[in-house]
Parts: C-alpha cells; sequence; structure tokens
DNA sequence: CTGAAAGCGCTTACAG
DNA sequence: CTGAAAGCGCTTACAG
C-alpha cells in the first residue's frame, strides 16, 4: 500500500569538505589548491591535474564567503530602485533588469535587489552596502534629480552606474537610451502625417529623460504653447486625467504624444471613454514599448527603447570599473519608432 | 568661473575600522564587542552603552562577510525564477518579488535574483547556491511539474519553498493563492448572469495551478465538453488565437474565461477584431487582477490574487524554516472576484 | 560578566 | 614552481 507518489525526506545538509582536505588528499598546500581555483599560471600542468581531480573525484566547491574575506570581491552587484513594488510590476524595469542578471551571471556575479526607502537613504543604507561589503558596486533605476543621495556613492569612492537616466551635471556613470533621438522621430513621423495640434503627455520633469522629451517637443512645434502640455506622473490614471484636460482646453487636438506608453494606453482609454476614434479622429504615440503596446486596440505606435541592452551594458561597464578601470561611464544606445495602428494621417476639418 | 555644478571628485573607499580597533578604543576584548553587537544578554548594562558610544563615535559597521564565515547564517535568500526576462517584465512576478523583498528586508536579510535556465540546473548551480554559502535558502516561483530539479532542495536538507504554485506529492513547503475558490466565483457569477456556453482558455496544464482551474470548470459545466477548452499558455497572443479556436467551433458562445488577465486582454483583442463587442455580445473573465486590467476598454472583471501578501508570507516562513521552525509549510492565501465591465447578463438569442 | 584563544575557509606575500 | 605562515574580521566555546 505504498502511496502513489512518496514524498520527499528530508536530509540533514551534507558536511562540505574545505580546501584543507583537498590539499590533504592531493598531497599538496592549500596554497596550490586556491591557486589551481583561480587558474594561476604559476602551477605545473602536471600538479593542476593531480589537484582538478581530487577536486572533482570530491565534488569540491570552495566557499565564497571564505573567498570574499580573503580577497578583494564579494562578486556580487546591488541593483537600487525607489520602490520596489511598482518598480517590478513594471515591464520597463523588468527587461533593464533582466538585462543585468544575465550579464552578471555570465560574469561571474550575483544581483542583490534594494529598494531605496526614504528611510532607507535616511540610514545611510545604500553606504552600508558597501561598508558592510555587501556588494562591490550598485546600478540604480528609476531616480530622479531629486535623489540627491546618488552623489554619495561617488564621492565615497563606490562604483555606481546610473541606468537609463541622466545626471549630466553631477559628473556620474551612467548608461542611457537615445530620448532625444526618439522624440526627433516622433515629431518628424507626426507633422509628415498633417499633424499640427499636438498634446503632449509628459512624465515627471523631475526626470532628465521626461525634460529631453519636452525639450524636443517644445522645438519641433514652436507654434505650440504650454497649455498644449500636461504631466501624466508616467501613470495610466494620470494619463487618463492628462487626456481629458488636453481636450478641455483644445477640443481640436489630431494628435496625442505621451513620453510612457503606460500613459498613452491611458490616453487611449480616455478617448474610448470620450466615444473619440483613435486613429481616425486622433492619433496617439507612446514611448517605450513595452509587450501590451502591441495587444491593445488599436496597436499602439511608440519608440523602442534597448532596456534589456541597457542594463546588459550597464553591468558589464559597472563590473570594469570595479575592476579598476576609470573612465567616466558615458554611453548611448539609440532608439526607433515602431509604426502601427494607433496613428494615421491627419482628418481634414 | 567656477563651473555651474561641480562634478564629483572620485574618492579612495576610506579604510574600515575593524572590531579589534573598536576593542581596543573601549578597552575591551573583540568578544565583548562582538556581544554588543549581537545584543547578548550577558553583557553589562555599563560596558554595553560604553562599547556602543565608541561604535557610534566610530561609525563603525561589521563587515557581514567575516560575520557570516563566523557564523552560521549568510542572511541572504535566493529568489530562483525559470526566465528572468519575461518573468521580471510580468506584474505577477512583481508583486510576489516585491512582497519576498519587502519582508526581507525587514527581517535583515537581502535577496539575490535567480534565474534557472535549463544549463543552470545542468551544472547544479541551484545546489551550489547552497554549497559555496550564497544563500541560507531559496524560494521558487512560476515552476512546474516538470521541474523536477526542484525536489533537490529538499533531499540535500536545504530549505526551500515554493510560491503560488503547489506539489502536493512532492511534500515541498509552498504558499499558494486559492485557485479553486476564485474559480468557483468565476463561474457562479457567469452562471447567475444566465452564461450557459463558456470558453475556458487556461494556462499550460503543466502548471498545477492551471489543472485547479480546468478541473473546477468541468465541474461547474458538466454539460460542455473539451471542445469548450483551448490552452492559451499563459500569454496575450496565444489568448487571442485560442479566442479565435473557440469562436469557430463555438459562434454562440456567450462568454470567455481566461487563466489570468493577460490572456482575457489576449481574448478582448481579438473580440475586437473580429467586431463582437464586450460585454453586449460575449462577456470576459480573467484572473489575477494585473494593474492594466482596470484600464482597458472595457476594463476585466477578474479574480484578484494576493501575490504581494504571498511571497510576504511565503520569505516570512522560509526564514523560520532557516532558523529551525520544522513543521512543513502548506499555507492557502483566499481571493476574490473583482466585478469590472466585461461582463454582462447573457444576451437573449 | 569578561578576556584570551581558537577557528571559520579561504588568499597572498614570502621563502626556498 | 610549491609550501609554511600570516591574515581577512568576525563568533564562540572555554576559562576565570
Amino acid at each position: 500500500m505504498a502511496a502513489p507518489s512518496e514524498p520527499i525526506t528530508r536530509a540533514k545538509p551534507a558536511k562540505r569538505v574545505s580546501i584543507r582536505e583537498i590539499a590533504r588528499q592531493a598531497g599538496v598546500s592549500t596554497a596550490t589548491v586556491s591557486m589551481v581555483l583561480n587558474d594561476n599560471p604559476k602551477i605545473t600542468q602536471a600538479t593542476r591535474e593531480k589537484v582538478r581531480k581530487v577536486i572533482d573525484r570530491a565534488g569540491y566547491q570552495p566557499n565564497r564567503i571564505a573567498q570574499s574575506l580573503s580577497g578583494k570581491y564579494t562578486r556580487v552587484l546591488g541593483v537600487l530602485l525607489p520602490t520596489l513594488r511598482h518598480a517590478l510590476a513594471d515591464p520597463y524595469f523588468g527587461e533593464l533588469i533582466s538585462g543585468i542578471c544575465d550579464r552578471a551571471a555570465r560574469l561571474g556575479h550575483k544581483v542583490t535587489l534594494e529598494s531605496a526607502k526614504p528611510d532607507f537613504i535616511r540610514e545611510k543604507k545604500h553606504l552600508e552596502l558597501f561598508d558592510r561589503r555587501f556588494v562591490d558596486g550598485v546600478l540604480c533605476i528609476g531616480f530622479n534629480d531629486r535623489h540627491v543621495f546618488l552623489k554619495d556613492f561617488a564621492k565615497a569612492g563606490h562604483p555606481m552606474v546610473v541606468v537609463n537616466n541622466q545626471f549630466d551635471s553631477w559628473g556620474v556613470d551612467q548608461v542611457v537610451c537615445d530620448y532625444r533621438s526618439g522624440t526627433d522621430q516622433v515629431m518628424t513621423y507626426l507633422q509628415q502625417l498633417g499633424h499640427t495640434k499636438i498634446g503632449l503627455i509628459h512624465g515627471s520633469p523631475d526626470v532628465f529623460t521626461s525634460r529631453v522629451i519636452i525639450d524636443v517637443f517644445k522645438h519641433r512645434t514652436p507654434e505650440l504653447d504650454d497649455t498644449f502640455l500636461e504631466d501624466g506622473h508616467f501613470t495610466e490614471e494620470h494619463g487618463i486625467a492628462a487626456t481629458h484636460a488636453l481636450l478641455e482646453r483644445h477640443p481640436d487636438l489630431t494628435a496625442i504624444f505621451a513620453g510612457n506608453d503606460k500613459m498613452a494606453l491611458g490616453a487611449m482609454r480616455a478617448l474610448s471613454l470620450r466615444g473619440i476614434k483613435v486613429p481616425e479622429q486622433i492619433s496617439v504615440v507612446g514611448f517605450d514599448d513595452i509587450p501590451y503596446s502591441k495587444f491593445v486596440t488599436p496597436a499602439l505606435t511608440t519608440v523602442h527603447l534597448p532596456f534589456y541592452e541597457a542594463g546588459d551594458l550597464a553591468c558589464e561597464r559597472l563590473i570594469q570599473r570595479i575592476r579598476g578601470k576609470n573612465d567616466r561611464i558615458n554611453e548611448t544606445l539609440s532608439t526607433h519608432l515602431v509604426l502601427r495602428e494607433s496613428t494615421g494621417i491627419v482628418p481634414r476639418a
């Protein structure tokens, strides 16, 4: 009457073998084993093989806590986010973090997640990350100019790179997507379609990239005043509200450009509630190219940002910096427009 | 001619003070400092204060690498995910991980992210996590019955809890949302509205929770055969395809129930492409209550799953288990229906 | 209640 | 090219 599938018996974790035991079995010193482990070229091929054999047989794995204590590195990278909850629920951050983690894994590093809430900063936990040797370096995502604590890392000489945001005057290491070019492409496209009355729903101007979008937009539409702009705070909710506000002021709008896809989705929602057809009556353009943007009706025209690649590159550069490279990191990744269904030629009056 | 904003000068990281230095300054032994640090009750109030003062003045922070090497714990938890990229771009995982990270931080633990790709498993990296002392325990998210490697942790005696999936026959520790009750609520509601021709777009049946939904659905609609079911593989794309397939077979369908919101969103997209009105002609119900579901038009009726709470609870329980608690972890969190706009009374024929 | 000593498991000069 | 020894910065029995 055996149960159809045996529950697993929980064993006591086995005692791990140490480097000393390997040294003993191989008849060498622990120094030699250590050097074999670290591919130190001083070791002869012969002893290298002899020691490897013992290591493999014993299934020995070096304790990385001990390695970190003796050595210089923890081989752990921190990812700092403002609020974890919304950040992680967001495809934008998801791509960024995936890029970081994949690259880190390939370069033999672990990644730890940290949410930099106000009290985290107040208690200087961001510096504790280094002082207590939790990490060798950090990547910062989703912060803005008001987050002055970001300067602390450089001041203290700790490797840190900002991903997909800019703090040019701070002289901080950064990897960003080209928001300027992306915005330029959108404006060119909308103007080619004949649109002149265009509303902009931008993200919070605390964020440098939002300011870039606003800046380019204004340059490309000198005839439009600030009543054509509205803050959508990066969210669907505010995207909806912003759309209503814009349309109250300018019922003759023929296009809405949003600083991210979530706000664009909010705009489409608002337009649909108002019985306005997209793109027949109003065109909508987003920014980011999150997965959902393909699945809404009409599918959203937007700018593709290489978030995964940005995370990947930032991580690679950070590790180089940890290893002693000293040039300032300041990379820009190119972006491109993705045409879908939410945009069309301007309707005739 | 000073620059408007000085770029930061990158300092050399300062030399950290050690416990020995604190001991010297306080005129006690390192053992005493250590005991003060760990709130050991053996220490007198007087010496405790004396030592604390020196610690504060020096801004001393214990090196946690050294602490881990001497002590029993690393105070690091691993979060294991199948594929990072899609997982993190998904609100479902985002909530789960936020719940885990927040709780971990409150209990003084760090969280490291690990993507369990096929070669990760093949190279036994999941056990290396423990063998090399990267973590004290792991939380597993998004796996299914084919991921037999999950048994390895329990076999080796390593603390592991599965979050929001079930492996009942494996006897593994788990924290899950109540899919059974959620599905039951959906079926009751749809049947109250008069629907009898209901199509089910379920997630992959490898996943236990998908099987629960299928099981309840069949029990509640004994008159419907398997042609009313279609696999939507948890994605929007397949949700679209599944909807078309279902409607080809049953043009008289009046309701579609999807095993997650993404597939439900796909269904709405497909219906819209076919010119079918939701909910006037067909009602749509999702599962998960991801943020987007409120912002589509019509807003999606769905089942709310407490993902954040599941992550939080799983993390708390895992830490208890690490600390020596030995009871099997098997918790279920309740779910509830959220009525929005995508459902309505059955249309008369 | 506190101190001296050993030990955690590695790496890294330094001899030879 | 390899070994003996010191050291990384803590914690934990063990004396006293």
